[in-house]
DNA sequence: TCTATAATACTTGTATACAAGTATACTTGA
DNA sequence: TCAAGTATACTTGTATACAAGTATTATAGA
């Protein structure tokens, strides 16, 4: 029976970090995916002493995660507000945006390098799907994008993407986790929609680069509502019947 | 002979905000005005001493700034990065992105409300003119847009505008501090393409709302130098002759 | 039993202390 | 004079301490 997972967050993505990060992306794991509920307040001194840390990491975590709009620093505590799925589509509103944004910048630009970089990701995504490593395949698909956003030497338009981007890692990373068990075959529909776009990019094609667009969205979105996501990361990790 | 400020950021904005908040609003106004120049290399001890502060609230600010792109936060020191021209170029980029956006979006709503709340900022910024009030008239300017966009109702739009609008506040206050001596018709200008900005909204006029936009960036844009901005400000506030 | 007041326990914001690591400068040797 | 190595002073990251303020709870009075 596998043993239920002490982090959400991949420990491997964190080994250069600090205190502050490492706790900031291990809530934000824990808010998105639900096993922290909405309306939860949070309190720096017993954050502090479950993660045993002082205060100043889980201080530096919580201003992070309020940036990020999960939640929300008040005078007494920090409540919980999560991701209603009104939410969710707000994110891939502005991920349209500006991968759009960043596409018609790229029809003016030379874009063989970066063409190649991404074929690089696929393949390492191709790889991760081989070995059923669903954080790697996530990780790598969130690399991907950022890549081509990062390609257009726009420091804003990165930022925008930066703010976005913890998010959306979680919500990636819990998505492919709880479907690499089963539906194996959305990992390939993914590959082949990332093949898309690097079609659209080689060869210029606004409609076609629209259309892998509205695929990857409408294929790694979370379909599930929300509040299932720890119920199955639950099921996952655990192996074990829950009670409910 | 006018004193010199101590401040460059108005006071008035900060009577409820801690030591942090303070101090990463006048550290912000001092590095884009250029006071503090590129390349700077801020240490918080340093901080901390000439603010009078501990290090607690200066790591705050530098953590916001940081988030900004301002400055960035380096093994040694917190290296002053600034905003050269390209930047403030693409701050406009984000901004003519998102206010398109939420342009559509308003396209399908009632924008009666929001009509009248634009109408009683644009009175407030003709009392600011009237009163020669540089700092009000750019607030309510900013206030404006932020109106705008918050009136969608969109979490992740208005993230994206609060991401950039402190560095926007701090551009918009220094042009128009600039401007207000002696350039007194700009300001009516100015006025009046915010005009059109409503009038487009009540007449969900596309091709309206794009030129009133368009206008009002080529209007507020730093058409100077951002080196300039110090010098200017420095000129301002001293009245004094500077060196070189 | 209900209300008002006071005591208490918990909250954040800021200041200080300590530890680990890095660049600089000096000293020592040739 | 130059090079190598060491000592020192400064950096950030984290832990702890203290102060001011707020919600809760308990107690006293009617």
């Amino acid at each position: 029976m596998a043993e239920s997972r002490e982090f959400l967050f991949p420990e491997k993505m964190l080994l250069k970090a600090g205190a502050g990060e490492r706790i900031a992306c291990e809530l934000r794991m824990r808010i998105i995916s639900g096993m922290i509920e909405s309306g939860t307040i949070l309190s720096e001194n017993k954050l502090a002493a479950d993660f045993a840390v002082s205060r100043s990491p889980i201080r530096e975590a919580l201003k992070v995660l309020a940036s990020e709009n999960i939640i929300r620093l008040e005078r007494m505590g920090a409540v919980v507000v999560g991701l209603t799925e009104k939410e969710i589509q707000e994110i891939y509103d502005v991920r349209l945006l500006i991968e759009t944004y960043v596409f018609e910048r790229l029809l003016k630009m030379d874009t063989n390098q970066l063409s190649k970089e991404l074929s690089k990701i696929l393949e390492m995504m191709n790889v991760a799907i081989k070995y059923r490593d669903a954080d790697e395949f996530a990780l790598q698909d969130v690399l991907f994008h950022e890549t081509i956003i990062g390609s257009i030497n726009h420091s804003y338009i990165l930022m925008i993407w930066n703010n976005i981007k913890p998010v959306m890692e979680c919500l990636i990373l819990l998505s492919m986790r709880m479907r690499i068990a089963e539906e194996y075959e959305d990992f390939t529909r993914v590959i082949k929609n990332h093949e898309i776009y690097i079609e659209a990019i080689e060869s210029k094609d606004r409609a076609l680069m629209i259309e892998s667009l509205h695929l990857n969205f409408d294929d790694v979105q979370v379909q599930e509502k929300v509040e299932d996501l720890w119920r199955s990361q639950q099921m996952l990790s655990k192996g074990a019947v829950q009670e409910k």
